[in-house]
DNA sequence: CGGACAATTGAGACGCGTCAAAACTCGTGG
DNA sequence: CCACGAGTTTTGACGCGTCTCAATTGTCCG
């Protein structure tokens, strides 16, 4: 995506929420499958995402689950600054994070403007996403929903080649208030008119309209 | 949670939403069907709902529109603080509105670090309904869609009488994601069951299990 | 190469959307 | 006070899309 502050050394960039987590956080891994934090428990810890995605999950009484949204490189957890966790946040795949304690993190953002206002964006993006993927839901269709959600998954790694997609069917599903079985065949279905390609279960890439296949090299 | 305006004795109270907008907002009234702001337009306002319910409404390039959430008295609209409105912002019924323009509202934010943390609460919870909303559209039946937001919204305005449901019910469909028959044929299906009592379209109550001064006509 | 799990495909049932018409509400004017 | 008309709500009939249950195929790792 962007290149950070990828130094530490002297910088002057000594505000905003990289540089607090740049300076402050420990650096922890968890293996594919693995809870990074589990709903209903208190909220001590706050993440940055290095590597890897991450699922939000949202466990009704009744068990069903709900992933309101994927989250990756650079994306953050814990911004909210609720007490509990109102979601289990899982590793999709090995995934790498910067870690810190909460209070640390509170105390951080309480003398920086520019981490705060940024704070302020990031929720505003999510509730801007989340609305999109109520509008999604409610007016169309398995496939296009299949189709809206792998076109922007691909737009957020923006690569003309295949694209790994981490997450399996089942994931997709309770992403998309949809059965695993329908997501499949969503993805036959795709894949039959050539709206995608894919190589495997979890390599795909969406062809440009003027390519018909092979690998898009230069122009774009 | 914490001490909002508990006391409504004499000042103290200089910081915090309110007290911004208690001393900057100009009051304004709004007309059912009338639009506060529209989707796309610069958002150089900020609101405080002071009277009436407010809909949110995202529509898409097809014409469809969402409805992510209804707004009440107390609630906020433009906190996010983005440049243009995201969604539009529309009375339901006539609606009396605290108004001040956006950059008095983020300079005063800007010193004020208690309507800041406020900000970031609003925000949280906000994503919170959306969540919320999202798991009840993933996993729920019609029936049980508007059963759960009747309930909701019965307990925003805790009153054990009959209460006003402000907006209709294409309005309900399009914040739940059914077409507006099947909203009618549910409250319908609820009336039936006991489960909700009616007065008129736009009047209901949830009776009490042990059904304390309403008359459960005939057992069902 | 084999076994466990994930993904795909198939067949049938049911819920919700769509189209259509009737009943109701409420404001307006006679 | 009642009658009228436009908009809203309710009810009905039918088709289609998605869920459920079930079996098969595919994939990854030991």
């Amino acid at each position: 995506m962007e290149d950070h502050a990828r130094f530490p050394m002297h910088r002057e960039r000594t505000e905003g929420l990289d540089a607090i987590f740049d300076s402050m956080a420990t650096q922890i891994k968890v293996g594919q499958g693995g809870t990074i934090a589990a709903q209903g428990q208190p909220a001590d810890h706050v993440f940055r995402i290095l590597r890897g995605h991450v699922r939000s999950c949202v466990y009704s009484e009744t068990g069903d689950r709900s992933i309101p949204q994927f989250l990756g490189s650079g994306d953050y957890l814990g911004l909210v600054g609720a007490r509990a966790w109102s979601s289990s946040q899982e590793a999709i795949e090995t995934v790498v994070l910067a870690s810190m304690s909460r209070t640390a993190f509170e105390t951080a953002l309480a003398s920086d403007p520019v981490a705060t206002a940024e704070v302020r964006v990031r929720l505003a993006e999510q509730v801007d996403a989340h609305a999109r993927l109520l509008a999604l839901m409610a007016h169309t269709s398995a496939v296009e929903r299949v189709q809206a959600f792998l076109q922007r998954f691909a737009a957020s790694r923006k690569s003309n080649g295949y694209v790994s997609l981490p997450m399996g069917r089942q994931d997709i599903a309770d992403h998309l208030g949809l059965s695993m079985e329908t997501v499949s065949r969503s993805i036959s279905t795709l894949r039959a008119s050539g709206e995608i390609e894919l190589r495997g279960a979890s390599f795909f890439r969406i062809p440009s309209p003027c390519d018909p296949h092979g690998h898009i090299a230069h122009a774009a």
